[in-house]
Parts: structure tokens; sequence; C-alpha cells
DNA sequence: CCTTCGCGTCGAAGCGCTTCGATGACCTGC
DNA sequence: GCAGGTCATCGAAGCGCTTCGACGCGAAGG
């Protein structure tokens, strides 16, 4: 069973080859009965275009590169979240997604774009020197980045706004009345890489606390039980005052929360907490967290939008920030 | 800056267009020195084949399609260590990896098969009766699954031999004297669903018990850290002998511990507890937990490595099972 | 009535690559 | 010294698609 071409359905529905690829493409006004014939042919003969042929002759793959870090520290869960979500963004545009990891370097990007093997770059948890970012400049293929570097300019950038993440958090307990709070953050290392979100949610966050004149600090935070037992222990030990927490690392609530039970402080009566994760992890712990979700699924989308519309020859604004949502739930009051 | 073509490099060179594509190809015997100035030729020229083009003329995208689910309950983390590793391993075979959806279903599959956009199929996830199955049997492309459905007959699978994990925590709960152990494992939908793996892991279980003649159940677990409080609590009272405990359920293992600790059970002076999980989370845990791995990198270069077979032409085994490993930690004894 | 126009369709020229058969040049052995 | 055989290289024919220019035809305009 030879494989169907457009010569196939061309000749099955007694017209020329360009007429099929007309009625396909809609690049040509063609009459509504031969569209049609057309049509039929296409299914009944189960013809599906090659995509390496249309590929050469259209400079056009129809497929797009995500790339997605794999380093430590960096939350799983959300990366595929994101990564779900622009793979069904894409397919929308009819379009696929090749998967790269960040390991390849920019040699990789390179690879990918100088081969037409894709027609844009989607790039995931961009640093603030990002080796890649001056390559992506160079290239003629249009590209989207999660995350800012240190010079956005002339690339374009999507990500929560974390700041007003942090903010919001530091409002909502000053707000409640919260006059000592503190915040949790990402693994020390992640700071040190210089990724750019988690400082920018301790600034706003500390920002917000000074606008409410109440006292805030902030510290890295690692991921095992022990340490953040410590850390949390520590943490109440030098601030007997201290009634509110703000926790920014998912790997971590969890344990943060069993180390306070275990310390004896419930929640909220004790404590408040409020978590910067998704939403899924902020239901199930218990009691359930009040937070600032990270909207991967937003970001996924509104990536591939941009990107698309870069294809398209539009332009497009150069950063695009994400409104942080909070929902309260039982761990603050 | 035209991109560069092969014609480009075979001026450049001096030779015939054939001869350039014969010595990137290696597929006809070129002499040294001639050889030499083609590559010459191709790295002063920056030259990268164009992958429509090539794949055009050459019925071979490189390119292998990676199918990943997305439905709930599944875990994240591994899924992502999977796809990484896959990655990693198709490009040391010169492939690059399609991300998609299970929700495309069957279709999707069809679709970038016949427009030959990839060379061979990768599922995850295979449910035991999936509709994709009867599919890929039909397709013209090789696949590989990770997973067994009802009848593997004809197909390649891959996975972690699942009973061998639930038997190995049996047996070493058994070996360090236990005589009373329980098992808590994926959230009930997951049963329902039929997904294979987890039915297989407690029969596994059972049957080693028995095999021991020591006392075991086994039940399914919830994620949310109150009904795991709860399921504990009545696993304690209902069995007041109990001092093993398996727990296969990533999502779970921190909220399990944390129930015991709050119901005064020490681990692992009281209770002894074995997981079925990634190193990370066992390692993370506290005390660490004794547990078997479900070795994600593995089973995701195995499967590549299956696939690239197939696509050489060479038979492979229709089903390989990945010997689980259980390393002895803190949470046992 | 003839020109002009636009619509719907066709044919052919590539797109950049692989691969097959052909062609020399050179060596071997009788 | 010449048939036969290698070895290295070349030229050309596609692969299946898009796209450009051309063309026929009926309608509109002078």
């Amino acid at each position: 069973m030879r494989t169907v071409t457009i010569a196939d359905v061309a000749k099955h529905a007694g017209v020329a080859v360009s007429t099929v690829s007309y009625v396909l493409s809609g690049k040509r006004a063609i009459s509504a009965t031969t569209r049609q014939r057309v049509l039929d042919s296409v299914r009944v003969l189960g013809y599906h275009p090659n995509a390496g042929a249309r590929a050469l002759a259209s400079k056009r793959a129809k497929v797009i590169a995500l790339v997605l870090p794999l380093r430590a520290g960096m939350n799983l869960p959300v990366l595929m979240q994101f990564a779900t979500s622009v793979v069904t963004t894409a397919r929308k545009y009819d379009h696929d997604v090749l998967l790269m990891t960040a390991d390849e370097g920019p040699d990789g990007l390179h690879r990918v774009a100088a081969s037409a093997l894709v027609d844009g770059l989607l790039l995931m948890d961009v640093e603030i020197h990002d080796p890649r970012v001056p390559l992506l400049r160079k290239l003629a293929e249009p590209s989207v980045l999660i995350g800012f570097p240190a010079d956005p300019e002339g690339l374009t950038c999507v990500d929560l706004d974390f700041a007003r993440a942090g903010a919001l958090c530091a409002d909502h307990l000053a707000d409640l009345g919260h006059r000592e709070i503190a915040l949790l953050g990402a693994p020390r290392v992640v700071y040190e890489r210089g990724t750019g979100f988690a400082e920018r949610t301790m600034a706003g966050y500390v920002e917000a606390a000074r606008r409410h004149g109440i006292e805030a600090d902030a510290r890295p935070c690692e991921e095992s039980f022990d340490e953040i037992h410590a850390a949390v222990k520590l943490l109440l030990d030098e601030r007997p005052g201290l009634s509110g927490l703000v926790v920014h690392n998912e790997a971590a609530t969890g344990h943060v929360l069993g180390a306070l039970r275990i310390l004896g402080r419930r929640v909220p009566e004790d404590v408040s907490v409020v978590a910067i994760c998704p939403d899924d992890i902020a239901e199930r712990a218990s009691p359930a967290l009040t937070s600032v979700l990270i909207p991967a699924e937003d970001v996924g989308r509104q990536a591939v939008r941009l990107l698309m519309a870069k294809l398209e020859g539009q332009a497009v604004p150069e950063s695009t920030l994400l409104e942080p949502r909070l929902t309260i739930r039982e761990s603050s009051r």
C-alpha cells in the first residue's frame, strides 16, 4: 500500500495537482464544486500531505521547538504542565512541537534552525546571562522566551509577574494585620544561578512589606525535610513575633507545613502561610493553602500565540507579564 | 544571507553535489583528500542539511514521536525524567523528538506517521485496553510502548518489572522479620482505568507475601494529606500488629510519613516503610526512604534503543522488563 | 461587436537532497 | 599489452509539494 500523494488525489478528483494544493491551502479561490470534489477525494483516499515535501517547497515546517531546561531545582510538574499547554496550543495553530533539552546549548538551537527543522523557538527558564540569547538575536527564526534575560531588548519574553506575586503575598498578610512576616524561597543554588524569577519575587515582596511598614525578611530554602525543619525552627526561634510566612518553593511547601505541625504551630491560628505554587499542590495540602498560582498553562498558551504572531510577521510586544492571582484558602487569616 | 545548500558546499570544495552527500552520509567510499576538502567547506560555510529536503529524498525524517499522557494521576516528575532521557538518547542516534500528547488519540498518531513527519513512535502510559494499539499494529512505522496492553502480541513493550518490584518490597520486609505488612497504592482511579502497572505491583507483592507466609493487604491511596492521614489511621487501628508499610504512590510518600509522625509512630522503630518511587523523593524524605526506584532514565534509554533497532530493520524482543533495584536507606529495619 | 477584466484552473519550474547508473583512471595478471 | 576489475567521482532523475505565470471563458464596458 504505497502512501497517497497529492497526485493521486488530483487524479481521483480529475483536477490538476496545483488545484488540490490550492484547495488545501486556500491561497487561491476555487469553485465550491471543485473544492468539494477534491475534499471528498482527500477523505476517500486518506491523503496526508508529506511534511518534508511541504516544508521543502513552502519553507515552512509547521514545527516549533520547545527547549526545556533539565537542571536540578526546577519544578518538574510545572514544567510538564507548561509543555502540554504548549503542545495543545501549537496544535490549534496546526503546528507540531519538537522537544529539546537545554543541554544541547546554543549549537542545538542553531542546528534545528539552520536545518529548517523548525520555524520558531520557544525557550523556557532563560537565565539572566544566558549564552543562547546572543544567538537568538542573530537567528532568522523568531523566538519567544519564558523568563527574562538581563537585557530583553529585541527579544520577546513572557513570564508571570513574579514581583507582583511576591507583593501580593506581602499585601495579603499585611491586610490581615500581620506585622512580622518572612519568605522562604528557592534553594540557594537557584539564586546563585541568577534565574531571575526568584529574585524578582523577593524584591516585590520586600518592597511591598516596606510599603506597609512591616517587618519582613527572606531566605533561600532547601528541599529536604530535615533542612526545612531546621530552617523553620531557626526562623521561629529568631523571630518570636513572626505570624506570617510566604513559601515560594513548591517542593518545600509540604515539608514546611509538616515542620510547623511538629513544632507545635497551628496553621492558620498561630502562623498564616501563603504559597506561590500551582493550585493542585495548594489544594492538596492540609490545611489547603492560600496561594498565588504559577499559571503554567497561561504562560504556555501566551508564548505560543506570540510565536505564531511573529511567524506571521506581526509585531509583538517585547515583554508580556502575566498578572498573578491570589486564591484565599484555609492557611491564612 | 541566503541559507547554505549542498550545492554551495560542492562548488566551494570543487566537487559534485553527490560527492558531498556521500562524504556526509558515508554511503560510498570517498578518498581521504576529497573528504577532507568537503568537510572543510562544510565547516567554513556553516552548512546544515535541510531537514525537509533530506526527509523527502531519503524517506527518513530522523525524528521520532514521543507521546506523553496528560491525565491526572500520573506522576509528572517521572514523566519529565523519562522525556529528557528519551530526548538525550535520541540525539545520540542523531534523531530529534516530536512531542505529542495522548489527547490527540489515534488520529494524531496516524497524522504524524502518514505525513512522514516521524519515522517511529514511542508511547508512554499505555493502558490495558488502549484504543491506539490496533492502529499501531497496522502502521508501517515502528513503535515502542512503555507499559503493557492486554495483548502485547506483535508489539514492542518496555517497562519496569513492577511485579518484581512489589515482590522485592515484600521480600525485604519479610527478611527483616516483619509478619504483618500492608501496601498503599495508587489512587483508586488508576486501578479503575486498568493502567496495569499498579495491578502488577500489587500482584507481585501479594504473591511474595503469600510465599513468605506473612499477613499482607493492599489498598488504593488518594493523594491529599487528609485522606492519607485518615487512611493510615484506619490501617493502624484495624491492624494493630502492622509493622511494615509499602508505599507505591510518589505523591503520597511525604504525606504518609507526616501522618505516621502525627499518629505517634516512629519510622523505622515502630513501622518500617518501603517506597516505590524515584530516588530523589526517597532521599529527600525524612527519614530517607528505603525504596525501589522507577528507573525512568533506563526505561527511556532502552525504549529509544529498541525503536532505533526497529528502524534499522532489526528484530527486537516483544517484551523487555527492567529489573527493579532496592536501595536500603533509613526507613526500614 | 470587440476589448478588457477577473475568476477558476492548469502546467511547469523549482525547493535541496539522496541515490543509481555511468564514467574514467588506475592497477592487476596473464 | 590488453581484458577485467577497483576505486573515486560525476550527472541526472526523482522525492511530493508550493507557487508563479498563463490561459480560457463568460461578464462588463465602451
